[in-house]
DNA sequence: CTGAAAGCGCTTACAG
DNA sequence: CTGAAAGCGCTTACAG
């Protein structure tokens, strides 16, 4: 049996309140009083059980973070730095992988997952923003990336257009007019990769070169998503001296494929991908990215879904911020 | 306010701990007061607190993750396979950085994130055994890697040693006679570092080959770390035909370091590492190395946790488990 | 400034 | 097979 608040306040001759009025610092204490607490708990070893404290005040002191898969290296690092974040301001990170998955989304929206965090950093993939404003519960949610934009949400979001256009512009400006798209339908949405694509075809139009749509291809964003595009590209006997990987997974595969290929980077074709995950300064050659601010995002992320928690933000509709970028022009297209 | 176990009880017209019983798939149960329950359930949207349940029980049904950063690739895909093999047996797991700090581990071992989880899957790394052992509580503790090698405790590990010693011989049966080890100190302990030193060193005498220190350098289990080693061997003017990277993240360093100042891979330097994480794969060439089997890994400490938590395993003694290794042959070291 | 009491929502002996 | 009661260890009004 685990030392209690009982054990201590027997041990310092005072009431239960009193042990938990020092436990959670309330001001107006004696020092003496304060002070035979404090050895009454040092002695006793006493330890406060967070499980007894939780259903009591209804608060668990933990964060949900959703996201679809965490050996992608992208959301490995921004959950690291995420708990760094929390475990400063007192919070502890659970994570939930969904596998992009809407069952899975939706379980994690509701459900035991929800009732042991006080909130949640929501990465959506599958659901619709009405689908999860109908589900959203009473808790906090911020939702990271562009799959919903709506103002019916808290959203921390990149420069996706922006930072699409500058890097396309950079391949441009390298004299690159056949710049191949890696990781997106030639649709146009709202989404991560819709939102790339555009900024791809602005920096193309203020350049005066045609968009050509069979230099979009369609693959999921991982290396071998990236890889299977090259192929693709290659089977399809379409000519290209420029890659863009909408993001740094699809760009190493890319590359790794162009240079089994023979076909040298940046010389023959150069590559450039999104995200400026860790291994995009190690690869060889080393990749130019953007990278989209990840330590603000995680950062500002975690202070907006506390400020929520906490009611100290309190905007009726949802707050938007959106983290800067900058470009990291390395090796493969220098 | 959510609804209770008091309210489906009122609703079934039964007492609680009929409720109860359903709940907890109690078997003698009449079939019509079970459906009367379960009917109330569903009208009322009942979901047990999870809170409460831990209070009363003793249980949280969460699993401890103690590794050093989860935005390394190795521990990002353990942490992730280890999720999905426990959320399959109705746990969660709370992953918990460490940074190799002694204080961090030893907050880890007790405190509240122990008190929050119902056994520990640990990766010690500053830590000794008589301290652990000291601290280690009354909860299930399974350590994880090769930093503590103790009777005292369940472990599981991989064959460092042999599988060291089968890529050197590898590397050696491709004709190289001076192989680097990037991430060793020249020390032999029972550290990883250490095992697969001595696996190195055995391979080299099967071959007939000497022992040089020289091409012995210590460095982070990083990629930088990797690049450092090789720029240290190149000022040192030491000459090398192979390099044998401690873990995957040094040989990708290590090999973009080679690549950088103009060394071919592998024609004129082989490059071998150990891990098999994803990117190995899709290096530029691609990655030599050692799979440990993390997929064993995951599933048979997580077993054992789970065993130990259900009592289901008794041994006094720590239950030692060794996952098997596979050679990946790839381009870096054909 | 401090105390006595109630109660968060469950599970678990104990009866019957 | 089911019920009434106690209690897990806290926090929170309510008094004084």
């Amino acid at each position: 049996m685990a030392v209690t608040m009982h054990d201590v306040a027997r041990a310092a001759g005072v009431s239960l309140k009193t042990v938990s009025n020092v436990l959670n610092d309330y001001e107006f204490i004696r020092d003496s009083t304060r002070a035979k607490v404090q050895k009454a708990i040092e002695e006793l070893g006493y330890e406060a059980n967070l499980t007894a404290r939780s259903l009591r005040s209804g608060k668990t002191r933990m964060l949900g973070l959703v996201l679809s898969d965490l050996s992608v290296p992208y959301y490995a690092e921004l959950a690291s730095r995420l708990m760094t974040v929390a475990s400063e301001a007192g919070y502890r990170v659970l994570v939930e992988q969904s596998n992009a998955g809407a069952a899975n989304e939706l379980a994690a929206l509701h459900g035991p997952f929800r009732q042991l965090t006080d909130g949640l950093l929501f990465t959506p993939l599958a659901l619709d923003a009405d689908t999860i404003d109908a589900r959203r519960g009473s808790k906090p949610l911020v939702m990271l990336g562009e799959h919903i934009l709506d103002p019916r949400f808290d959203l921390v979001t990149m420069k996706n257009k922006e930072a699409a256009q500058a890097i396309t512009a950079h391949l441009l400006a390298g004299g690159r007019r056949r710049i191949a798209v890696l990781g997106a339908d030639a649709v146009d949405d709202a989404d991560s990769p819709g939102l790339r694509l555009v900024g791809y075809r602005a920096a193309l139009e203020s350049a005066g070169v045609a968009f050509d749509p069979a230099l979009v291809v369609p693959c999921e964003w991982r290396r071998d998503g990236g890889a299977a595009a090259v192929a693709a590209l290659h089977s399809r006997e379409v000519e290209f001296d420029a890659v863009f990987g909408l993001n740094d997974a699809v760009a190493l595969g890319a590359m790794h494929e162009l240079l089994v290929r023979g076909v040298k980077v940046p010389e023959d074709v150069a590559v450039a991908g999104f995200d400026d995950i860790d291994e995009a300064s190690y690869s060889s050659p080393s990749l130019t990215t953007v990278s989209p601010g990840m330590d603000e995002i995680a950062k500002r992320s975690l202070q907006l879904l506390l400020d929520r928690i906490n009611g100290k933000e309190a905007a009726p509709d949802g707050v938007h911020i959106e983290s800067d970028f900058t470009l990291k022009i390395r090796s493969s297209a220098p």
